[in-house]
DNA sequence: GGCAGTCATGTTTACGTAAACATGACGTCC
DNA sequence: GGACGTCATGTTTACGTAAACATGACTGCC
């Protein structure tokens, strides 16, 4: 018995300026306390066996040094992280936001946090590259939002073991997946459109890339052709309302065009513009519908009729997905599709000529 | 010593079905390889030393057994995360959606993930729930994203030893803060319409508790009465569409309104809708600016002029102002202004008998 | 040919936590 | 009154990683 070691305490007080070391760990508050880390960790975690003196002594120490508890040391013991990635390609259109918005709120209440990895461009290199940091990040559990073909390539291989659940993909053979009902909300806004009267529709796509599209599209002629009527080739967009507002010229150039159906808000927001710049009356000339129901669409000249999406919802399904797959069996794969509505509005009224 | 349980193998293929362990250490790697767990940190990390023929062992060794590394262990042994907290009201917003995105990615760039915490209302309890979460949470430092008044109230106090950085707030007396430059936008926008010639500039405001409604109304007044112009208690709005739908035909009833500044770009859109409605022409003789020129500002109708607010710069300086705390020297409280620039499209013309 | 130096690799330890097990004081029951 | 149960608390250990230190084989030089 040399030399006793000063208690060494570490609260911020204790150094000077500067890099704090600031890490107080339950030895520390357990020292101060005069009890064991042991009994320290049992406060922390609200274990029972804890007399209410020595709870109150050790809730005191950790106050006075400011105690926080360190969750690498605590995931490394439960071998959990309680935390689920999302890889997506950004937060720029208005259903990843909410989605993710969502996911992170539902997750939230759960008791997970959530990791955002945003991949540059939809490349497999990127996707890879992100699963790969997933891998070594710290996620119980993956919700990929992915809405371009890419995962039909079979070079991208999600490493086993990983939980994860796809949104807004056509993987549901291999993954469990989680979409709006595309297919269904185009067919309501081309049903609506033909009952007001209309010969036909013409319709201003999503990128070919987008599954999202795709399936907007697909229902889109499939109602068209079970119904007996022309069908026109889509004009193509990027989503984006100046892509919306060029096919809508091109639209807008055709005096049979009455009624269009855009594939996003935004796009039926340029051809709304476009419309107008070429003295063509929304509704009384042409009728438009859009899809997403994004907060403006109520906005627009004139309020849009669009597919309201239920992206919390969709948010919502995804987490009790993983974290069903997180907490009890393997879920296999399979698609569960959120319901969509059509929300009627002021961009669609009978053809000129027709009544009712 | 009676009984001797078998060595437990845990590679994914050892457990049947179902619920597999799939948690691969270094050391079953080592064992696999034939080699310590050393020599398999350090082929994991290029740590130089390593002979050629080892490494090949030990990487075919990781790959059979499917080694990914385990980054709470990582975490605990470094002191260090590489992870970003971001606490937010939501997503819904624009500008809060393209920060976040702008974060994440430059975070990326640097090898941090973000972990975002939503927080549902802005209530003192809430925010300061999310930092003791922060806390928690395995987060080197945090962003805080608030726009509401709340930083205010000294209740809130952020835990010692937590690396900050504000945004869109006007704590920069106790923080660093990064932050459009709202002011001098707002500004750009009012003198853009004296210059056109208009007697005066209607405000569309956003709701008395946002920071940054506050700080363009008070520009927005500021211009007014240094020209000497009548300055009319500014419409109220809570950022939405609709809000400024209604706000808009409150200024409809005035025929002596003939510029309108709204504080974002939504309820712009709202505006023109209500001089729409009532028959007011835009730019003919109502001028309008909005703020944010969110993408879909130059497919209004018309075309939104509008101050162009540079979310990914913003989150770039909230990311290097947060490693370089976490890596360098604590900084100081300040506020770093990210710059805006006026937009001039199809929405802003001269008063009507104003000739250029 | 022996000895120091170099280099690949192995062993020990610590990071902070919490389960599992150990201890010891006290009360109770026959 | 002594054996035993109960209960608060302490001690040991493992989680996976990597720095620090240790070992031992081989090289080159005098």
């Amino acid at each position: 018995m040399i030399k006793i070691e000063p208690p060494r305490l570490r609260a911020a007080s204790d150094v000077p300026g500067g890099r704090r070391k600031q890490r107080v760990s339950m030895a520390d508050v357990a020292r101060l306390a005069g009890v064991s880390s042991q009994t320290v960790s049992r406060v922390a975690n609200g274990s029972p066996g804890v007399v209410e003196t020595t709870r109150e002594q050790v809730l005191a120490a950790m106050s006075e040094l400011g105690y926080r508890p360190n969750s690498a040391a605590r995931s490394l013991r439960y071998g959990r992280f309680n935390t689920i990635g999302v890889i997506l390609f950004g937060l720029a259109s208005t259903g990843n936001s909410r989605t993710v918005e969502a996911i992170a709120t539902h997750a939230a209440a759960e008791g997970y946090a959530i990791t955002l990895i945003p991949v540059g461009a939809p490349t497999q290199d990127n996707v890879m590259g992100a699963f790969t940091r997933m891998g070594e990040l710290a996620v119980d559990g993956v919700v990929l939002i992915i809405e371009v073909h890419l995962l039909d390539a079979s070079a991208v291989a999600i490493p086993p073991g990983v939980h994860v659940v796809v949104v807004d993909s056509d993987a549901g053979d291999r993954y469990p997946v989680v979409d709006t009902d595309q297919a269904d909300g185009a067919r309501q806004a081309v049903r609506h459109l033909l009952e007001l009267g209309h010969r036909t529709v013409r319709h201003v796509a999503g990128p070919v890339e987008s599954f999202a599209a795709e399936r907007r599209a697909g229902a889109w002629r499939q109602i068209l052709e079970e119904a007996g009527r022309p069908v026109a080739p889509p004009e193509r967009g990027d989503w984006s309302a100046d892509s919306g507002y060029h096919a809508g010229l091109r639209l807008a150039a055709d005096p049979d065009c009455t009624a269009i159906f855009a594939a996003n808000d935004q796009m039926a927001l340029g051809v709304l513009r476009a419309l107008h710049e070429r003295g063509r009356r929304v509704p009384a000339d042409v009728s438009v519908v859009g899809f997403d129901d994004i907060a403006d669409a109520g906005s627009y000249l004139p309020p849009l009729t669009t597919v309201h999406q239920d992206f919390a919802e969709v948010g919502r399904r995804c987490v009790d997905a993983l974290l069903g797959q997180i907490h009890d069996e393997p879920a296999g794969p399979g698609t569960d599709l959120v319901p969509t509505r059509l929300v009627i509005r002021g961009s669609t009224a009978p053809p000129s000529g027709v009544s009712g």
